[in-house]
DNA sequence: AATAAATAAATTGCGCAAAATTGATTGCAT
DNA sequence: ATGCAATCAATTTTGCGCAATTTATTTATT
């Protein structure tokens, strides 16, 4: 055990997760690709399913994304004709965007997606046991 | 339990991964700054300290990424000083890429980042069971 | 030897991702 | 009422990340 063990990459906790997300949303791609989205606007757009109408705060909030990646991912999906976008009324900072019957429609097609995605993944024993593991380090992670 | 439930952040899989990854990315972000170098960067001066001298290809093998991203991060380490490159001899076509005093001399300070990172993530119980069922997960999701 | 196929890095194009800056809007404290 | 700080989204800049294409080199086939 020399001073530099700590230096290798296989000492690492965070280049297997860092791989694991890139392969994971690589996996996604040629799912996505069929309805139009990336991965960005795939999430943006649960989150869209979910709550038809949220402030661009609000996304930033549940998606961990910033305004510099946000405003273009929403730009992409209003040219898609999946949300639009409003200033609010109560606050002109405030954006509003909401869902379109279209974003809506699209949801249809987008539940293929996950079940498309499980033949890829598995392998993996006890999903249910690691996403609950995985939730627990974004917590510790993510708040402070 | 309606049929759009996959559709649900919360029962992503894919989405914690994918802001864990990010978030640990930014959290060496601060500690990496001081010695000038991208995380992408950090990864790949990893396996540099480790190989001194290696293939394109063998960069691309251990760190998951491809010539589009690599070549700019090798260029940007060629401009730091701290490798350079050489088509080979016995295959025009390899890169060989050899770490320079200067880049070996950097694992001085780099040695400190997962030390400081360490007080950043204190709040993980089990780190070396985690990093077990991450690296689990990364051989399931890259073999194939 | 000539040509085709294979293999490797480099280039191009697009879309994130985040820090830093800008500019508009709001609300609070004089 | 007026100025000032806070709070937003939008913009700018830099750097991945990857698919698709291009270019250079090597290997295999005739």
């Amino acid at each position: 055990m020399d001073k530099y063990d700590l230096l290798k990459l296989d000492n690492q906790l965070c280049f297997p997760i860092y791989v694991c997300a890139k392969t994971i949303v690589n996996k996604y791609a040629p799912f996505l690709k069929e309805i139009d989205l990336t991965y960005t606007q795939y999430i943006t757009m649960m989150v869209m399913w979910e709550e038809k109408k949220v402030t661009s705060g609000r996304l930033k909030q549940r998606l961990f994304l910033d305004s510099g990646t946000l405003t273009p991912v929403i730009n992409r999906l209003v040219e898609k004709g999946y949300v639009t976008k409003q200033r609010s009324e109560e606050d002109g900072r405030d954006l509003i965007v909401t869902l379109t019957p279209e974003g809506d429609a699209l949801k249809e097609k987008a539940v293929e997606v996950p079940i498309k995605l499980g033949s890829c993944i598995k392998g993996i024993d006890n999903p249910a046991e690691l996403k609950e593991t995985v939730c627990a380090l974004m917590k510790i992670l993510t708040e402070e």
